[in-house]
DNA sequence: TCTGGCACTCGGTAGACTTGAGTGCCAGGC
DNA sequence: GCCTGGCACTCAAGTCTACCGAGTGCCAGA
């Protein structure tokens, strides 16, 4: 009695989810159109006089009634206007939604900033956190490469105090990472050097997860370093294992939200730096670019829109820019926008990555 | 008219700002204790049943009205109670709170997380943070030691790939910086291997913002190498030059304050690291451990209070650890926490980098 | 000098009423 | 058979009023 009933419903069931009937695709367009813009519930009237809807607010009407049967809209309360389910919006973006390009504006701002920016990725993935936020005034993360696969390219001791050496770790691609050695007795230079050099020579080209068991140099001292070096490297736990995450313009997610609870629990997630990479990843891999409301099914963000694009270098997916903001966030902008800065990071990554074929670096071909 | 005509003031108009007179100092301090407490207007009947007030409430008001006329109270309007000024929060501050110690549970804690912490100084850092938040359920804000003074203990330059490569600074106090460098041809592991060793040979000893003119070597290509070397290193700009600084639970701002705005704006503050730093500095520099309000002549901190101790090593001051609440906030326990996790920061890092007399370092030294 | 008492103030709450945006439904027209 | 204008209805939000109560300032008396 519920679907055949009414006749503006196809009778084929599946084709609601592929594509609503145009007249009421451009109605809730209107309305999410309209409820993005104003953040308040749309009525009949107002859908009715936008550009795209050439019908009476009678008609809107039940129509509007029919869409919210099917769940794409709600009503707060009777005699209020509806404002989109997450169901809407996600109609809305996949289906009545452009590509979305950059205004002039945006385009120079990109343009700018990968022309001044330069020096260590760290700091420019740290800086495009900022230009993203900037560019769609929404709460931007940015996940760069994880060192997984990078190899160890040089290790070298360095001495400090007298019973204190730094172990320095360059990995392949470009990684630097350290761990203070405590000694039990004073132990000299060139000791270290030579703890450095053993090191140096058994472990590169090796992943930086590998085993530190160092054969023994035939030298009690030297042996005594590197095995501190290998303990210390051991217990890493921290930089090198998780990736690294930067957050840029949290303040704004107080803008986005005007209650002080949700604020509150969205900036409580963007501490858990795991939380949020995986959270990332897993849009990505579902081969996602918005995941809106519950659908990455992660409660304390339902009120939130993620919108995700890859940084790929060479085709491969190195990392990940996302943008987060309410789910009446303005999708287009923030999808042309990610879009962008995240095929523009992955050139710039590959850029200074390639140069020619690799001399001992595993994770780039010199293709394209 | 105005002073004298009270016989309660003390004729000496500066003996005010030294103490008041023991009524009103307890009844100033029963109305912040209150206030802090409920974050409510405190009428005099609140205050006339406090421990420590054993007069009637109709007295009670006559002294809050003088209170209000010297400025520690004012009044949100008629017929309400009284809430405190940043001069009365600072009179609590200054005169009727004791330094205050830790619970046991909160003792525990700072000491359970003493015992595990350990490695790299920006993981400790960074972990103080959580720990200094959740003790106080404020933001915590930990400046790293600046790296001024620290001397170069090492240079090293390694390949990553035909024409890019990276040159690894070691500084005396543990820090390691790097620089990609790009290079006009491909250069030999061994050039590159002989820039490095020209490079340390010479920059040794220096503080890493001295001039990397490095005299000729002899050969042409390790030339080129050391100078584009010298130029990565000359634009340096980050990482070096500002402190660092970590900030931990930047949710619980959003719990201190329920005005959205007021949140915005302190967190939009804290995305800005210099100005936190100086801030910081700034506050230790006059000596003061608390900042309340308009104190640090700080516009959008004015609803804040910051509470700052420092983190020193062998009595020099390298960093500090600060707290950001409300001016409502619990300074007792507050100024306990930042003062215990400062000193055992201190400690820790006194530790590491002490272990004896240092060989070449400039900014430890041995005693105790 | 303190205290109890008293009149007064005024923010906040609750209820009654109004307004207006918006709906659902229906009869009539193309 | 679908669309439309019209109409009665609903309900959140705003306005007005009255009232309550916490709190005050002031004063006379102990």
């Amino acid at each position: 009695m519920t679907a055949p009933a009414d006749p503006a419903v196809p009778i084929d069931a599946d084709a609601e989810e592929r594509a609503l009937n145009d007249r009421r695709a451009a109605i809730l367009e209107a309305v999410v159109t309209e409820y993005i813009g104003t953040a308040e519930p749309v009525g009949s009237s107002h859908v009715a006089s936008a550009p795209g809807v050439q019908v009476s607010s009678a008609t809107v009407r039940s129509e509007m009634v029919a869409l919210e049967r099917d769940g794409y809209l709600v009503q707060p309360h009777t005699s209020a206007g509806r404002i989109p389910t997450d169901k809407g919006y996600r109609f809305f973006v996949d289906h009545l939604t452009e590509p979305g390009v950059l205004g002039p504006t945006q385009h120079q701002q990109v343009s700018l900033f990968f022309d001044q920016v330069h020096g260590e990725m760290e700091t420019m993935l740290e800086r495009a956190t900022g230009l993203l936020s900037e560019l769609t005034s929404y709460t931007a993360v940015v996940v760069g490469p994880s060192h997984d696969s990078a190899t160890i390219r040089s290790a070298q001791v360095v001495g400090l105090a007298p019973r204190l050496a730094l172990l320095v770790v360059v990995l392949s691609d470009g990684a630097v990472d350290k761990r203070t050695i405590e000694l039990e007795a004073e132990v000299s230079d060139d000791v270290l050097t030579r703890a450095g050099a053993q090191l140096h020579a058994h472990m590169v080209g090796k992943t930086s997860s590998s085993s530190w068991a160092v054969p023994s140099s035939g030298n009690n001292d030297v042996d005594r370093v590197v095995a501190a070096a290998g303990t210390a490297f051991g217990l890493m736990e921290h930089s090198m294992e998780s990736d690294q995450i930067f957050v840029g313009g949290p303040a704004r997610l107080a803008q986005s939200f005007d209650a002080v609870e949700t604020v509150r629990s969205v900036l409580g997630i963007l501490e858990q730096q795991l939380v949020v990479v995986s959270l990332l990843r897993d849009v990505l891999n579902r081969g996602l670019s918005v995941a809106i409301g519950t659908e990455h099914g992660f409660e304390p963000l339902a009120s939130c829109a993620v919108v995700v694009a890859p940084v790929s270098v060479d085709g491969q997916e190195l990392g990940a820019v996302g943008l987060l903001g309410p789910t009446r966030m303005d999708y287009q902008r923030a999808l042309a926008s990610a879009h962008v800065v995240g095929e523009r990071l992955g050139q710039r990554l590959g850029e200074s990555g390639r140069s020619g074929a690799p001399a001992g670096t595993g994770s780039h071909d010199g293709r394209n």
